[in-house]
RNA sequence: CGCGGGGUGGAGCAGCCCGGUAGCUCGUCAGGCUCAUAACCUGAAGGUCACAGGUUCAAAUCCUGUCCCCGCAC
């Protein structure tokens, strides 16, 4: 049987969710003129949520389907699959730096623009083409996380709280004044893939809210603190490759934070050869050895300090797998060296 | 046409290169052992080997096509 953490993969369409009903059930808001513009499952959480709460979608602006994937078919965004679906207006430019696409932006009449996981910096003409201005849902507590990858930062980095917030959009990698925030606490069998639904739902009613506030002139800007910064980097593959030598306790968020995608990863020896495997789960455990030493026949691997235990795995070619049907197929024996 | 792995009893895999009556681990069921057990022993049920063609005396295994799943690259 599934673990239940296997069964939160699968979940590719939150916006289908009906999680996402609108919060408080009070009258409904003004509704807006929007441009709204994402890109990943996250964003298109955000756009269904606006879209139930009634407001006008003007465009959806998303990354251009450019070929990607196996056999590299070009396939639409999540947001641009949603919008279609919905039959909102798209637009896919390869730059919104475009003055082309400026004027046509400008021409939408807009009352606010939405961006949630873009993809692209947008010029200040941009930012300033809407009536109320241009509005930034990010998954972190800014000014922590800045950047393109909040989530699995924040897991890797050992946080026990992160969350949601709308930003104004202004010159700069997410400076902007804060309108809202959403606080969510990080539980201890978090992984990437749990923390990413949970905030891109928190994230979706915060949205609401918020617009909805904007739209009655009630929202307060708040400028983000001058102290805490940090920055969160795009992940690297590099980075995704755990170095056995390097401490149970920082191999365990790195595994953790990477889970499901896009996987922390080691070579292991199988009767055909090298074979990738992505680690999806794991737990802190005692246990010394060489770092990578195999310490039993159960999935315990020896580190620089300490030992993790397998608890989840992924091999190419195969879907997830909980430790026991993953070492059924492919046994790590003790005294093997990773 | 970017590269590659995979679809075999409920789960996970081996077998395929060198065609010849389907195997292993786990689970399930029955019985036994035990103070007891997720442990151990014995036995049982359960599979048109993804699908469709082809070659052959004979195909999970060779050839062709289709569907589905996944890793990399992106």
């Amino acid at each position: 049987m599934a673990p239940k953490w296997l069964e939160r993969l699968k979940v590719p369409c939150l916006y289908r969710s009906h999680a996402l009903a609108t919060p408080h059930g009070k009258s409904k808001p003004a509704p807006m003129r929007l441009a709204f513009l994402g890109t990943p499952v996250f964003a298109a959480t955000s756009l269904a949520a606006i879209a139930e709460a009634g407001h006008e979608i003007a465009c959806v602006y998303s990354q251009a389907p450019k070929p990607r994937g196996r056999g590299q078919e070009t396939r639409p965004t999540p947001v641009e699959a949603y919008a279609r679906d919905r039959g909102f207006m798209v637009r896919t430019p390869i730059s919104m730096r475009d003055p082309e696409e400026v004027a046509a932006f400008a021409a939408l009449g807009l009352d606010a623009a939405v961006v949630v996981a873009f993809g692209q910096i947008l010029p200040t003409t941009v930012l300033e083409a809407a009536r109320l201005g241009a509005f930034n849902l990010h998954a972190s507590l800014l000014p922590r996380w800045r950047g393109a990858a909040p989530i699995p930062r924040a897991l890797m980095a050992g946080d026990t709280e992160t969350g949601v917030q709308v930003m104004r959009m202004t010159e700069g990698l997410d400076v902007g004044p804060i309108l809202a925030t959403a606080r969510v606490a990080i539980e201890p069998d978090d992984i990437g893939g749990t923390l990413h639904d949970k905030l891109a739902v928190a994230g979706a009613g915060l949205l609401v809210e918020t617009l909805a506030a904007i739209g009655a002139g009630g929202a307060v800007e708040t400028a983000q603190a001058a102290e805490g910064v940090t920055y969160a980097k795009k992940i690297k593959t590099a980075e995704a490759h755990i170095d056995w030598s390097r401490p149970a306790a920082e191999i365990d968020l790195l595994i953790r934070g990477l889970s499901p995608f896009p996987g922390a990863w080691f070579m292991a020896p199988s009767p055909r050869g090298e074979t990738r495997i992505k680690a999806l789960l794991s737990r802190v455990e005692e246990g010394a050895g060489a770092p990578g030493e195999v310490l039993d026949n159960d999935g315990l691997i020896a580190c620089g300090e300490g030992a993790v235990r397998l608890l989840g795995a992924q091999r190419e070619g195969k879907g997830p797998q909980g430790a026991g049907d993953f070492l059924r197929g492919f046994p790590l024996d003790l005294g093997t060296n990773l």
